[in-house]
This record gives structure tokens, C-alpha cells and sequence, in this order.
DNA sequence: AACCAGGTTATGC
DNA sequence: GCATAACATGGT
């Protein structure tokens, strides 16, 4: 028995767009992935929910594989903050409109919105993974601590794999990350942000009653969470769109390429350019991550 | 085999 | 306060 939600397509939104950002050239050990759906499990009520997303004429499609009729509400709140569905993208296109070097994104990755992960442990978490490291490695972390701490529940036929939660993980020892080739730094760091979740001192909920600034010194006030770590988790888990993780080397390897500034050090550039882009600095960075990677087809699937 | 990767903290002036 | 070093480990 499955529960089916229907979500009215909003104006300036692709499903393609936001279905190619969410697999670009990874591998998400959390994700099946296919050519026109994406599926994972959440937990709701303690109980983890395994859905699929997809698109049907003008609607977004949830698929729900589970009797629990509790569970649909959670769902479609979260899609709706995943895929960042309730935000008007106008103000945005507008802006970027002004801007010679950019204003092709408003044709060519119409549609893309901000893509992130409203699970805040696991984005925090993730964060904190990927300083510092490329991205191929950042997954084999990511997928190591999942297999060996985390869960999985089968879903038709599969299996879906689940994030290790903030109890198991505040119980960890440093050598036993260390084994999974985590550095040192990196193992404390994540067992003391597990503490602070597991024990309700930091919580997305509590996250969201903040301004941004607060929720940037809450999250800064965890050893080996920085600027960065603190801005990316507000933009991707929170859809705070005024997230900006400065230092990025992603961000400044595009606006490079963009011509948009003169060099990696160059501040003076980088304020100017996010001063106009006020209020919409995460979906910038966005959608300049977006400019990274290649052409959109055809697309890998799962490895 | 250097240099780099979706950084953070500690140290020194 | 601002630069610089130290950290840590695999990918290219």
C-alpha cells in the first residue's frame, strides 16, 4: 500500500534541474537514484518512512511506501524544504539578470532551486566531513560511516541506507572513526557535534527560532565548525538564503572562471558582487556549484 | 611527486 | 586584528 502526494509544479521550477543537482557526479550513499525519480528514508514518530520522489505533468510526485498515513504531512514538508519549493525565484532571476556573466543561469539552470538536506545532523555532519578534502574521498568517508553505523531498511527489493544517528555516533571513539581513514581532528569533532545533538543542546528546531547571525555563533560554537561549516549548514538545511560560505574554494573557482574576480584573494570582488545579491547569497552560491559540474546529459546512475 | 581538496584551530606579532 | 603554520589524508 502506497500513499501518493501531489504537489503543484511552483513557476520557475525544474524537476530535471533540481533531480541532476541533487546527483551531479556522486555517488550519495543515501540516495537511489534513477533518470527521473530520487528515493531515501526519513524518520518520523521513530520510525523511518522510505518515499520517492518524482514528477508527474504538473505536479511533483511523492510516493510514500508505507501505510502510515501519519508520515505524509512530514513528507511533504520535507520535499517542500528539500527541493525549496515555496520560494518565488524571480527577485533572484532579476538580479542575476543585471549581471552579464551570469544572467545565461536564468536559461540554463531555470528551475534549479536550493538544493540541500533538511536533515541538520546529517548536514552539519557532512559539513564537517567535506573540509578540507575532495569530494571522492568526502563520499568514501560519508559512505564508510553510514555502512559501518548507520542503518538500512529494503525498499522494494533494495536497500535504502540510513544516517547513523546523533546517539550512536556521541558514543564513538576516535580510533574507531580513525579506522575509517577519518583524521584525528575530524573524529572529535564529529563525536562532540553528535553530543551536542543528542543531547538537544543544538537541534534544527532550535536552529530555526534564530536569526541568521545567532544560528551561525551557535553553530561556530562547536570546536571545528567554522564560518564555512556554520554557513552551509543554514543554507542547505535550513534554506536560510542568506547562507554564504566564503572561502569556498568552489565558489571562488567559479567566480573565477566568471571572470567576476581577480584572483582567490580578491575580497573587495567577492563583497561586491554578494552586496547585490543580497538576501539571495545562498542561491548564488548555488547556482555557481551548479556552474561547476558538466553539462546535465547524459546522466550516471548511482556509480 | 608535488599540489590540491566544498577548512579549522592554534600561534605569533 | 591579520597573516602564517600546523593539522591530516587521499585524489590527481
Amino acid at each position: 500500500m502506497k500513499a501518493i502526494i501531489k504537489i503543484k509544479r511552483p513557476e520557475l521550477f525544474s524537476f530535471q534541474e533540481c533531480l541532476w543537482f541533487i546527483h551531479r557526479d556522486y555517488d550519495d550513499p543515501l540516495l537511489l537514484i534513477d533518470e527521473t525519480s530520487v528515493s531515501r528514508a526519513i524518520k518520523v514518530n521513530d520510525k523511518y518512512i522510505p518515499f520517492t520522489v518524482s514528477e508527474d505533468n504538473e505536479h511533483i510526485k511523492i510516493e510514500i511506501n508505507q501505510e502510515d498515513s501519519e508520515a505524509a504531512p512530514y513528507v511533504q514538508n520535507f520535499v517542500e524544504d528539500w527541493l525549496d519549493l515555496k520560494r518565488d525565484l524571480l527577485p533572484f532571476y532579476e538580479i542575476l539578470n543585471q549581471h552579464p556573466e551570469l544572467s545565461y543561469m536564468t536559461e540554463e539552470f531555470k528551475g534549479l532551486r536550493l538544493i540541500g538536506n533538511p536533515e541538520t545532523f546529517e548536514t552539519l555532519i557532512w559539513s564537517i566531513i567535506s573540509q578540507q578534502i575532495n569530494m571522492t574521498f568526502a563520499f568514501k568517508l560519508k559512505r564508510a560511516l553510514i555502512q559501518t553505523y548507520g542503518g538500512s531498511l529494503d525498499f522494494d527489493g533494495k536497500s535504502l541506507m540510513l544516517f547513523p544517528t546523533a546517539e550512536v555516533l556521541q558514543n564513538l571513539t576516535v580510533e574507531k572513526l580513525q579506522a575509517l581513514q577519518f583524521s584525528k581532528q575530524k573524529s572529535i569533532y564529529i563525536i562532540n557535534a553528535a553530543a551536542a545533538f543528542a543531547a538537544g543542546e543544538i537541534s534544527k528546531s532550535k536552529l530555526l527560532t534564530l536569526s541568521s547571525q545567532e544560528r551561525i555563533e551557535k553553530l561556530i560554537s562547536l570546536k571545528g565548525v567554522g564560518l564555512w561549516t556554520a554557513n552551509a549548514v543554514i543554507m542547505q538545511s535550513l534554506n536560510d538564503p542568506t547562507g554564504l560560505p566564503l572561502g569556498d574554494v568552489g565558489l571562488l573557482r567559479a567566480l573565477e572562471s566568471h571572470k567576476m574576480i581577480n584572483g582567490r584573494a580578491d575580497q573587495d570582488g567577492l563583497n561586491a558582487i554578494f552586496d547585490r545579491f543580497n538576501g539571495w547569497q545562498a542561491y548564488l552560491v548555488n547556482y555557481l556549484w551548479r556552474s561547476l559540474a558538466k553539462p546535465a546529459t547524459p546522466m550516471t546512475i548511482n556509480g
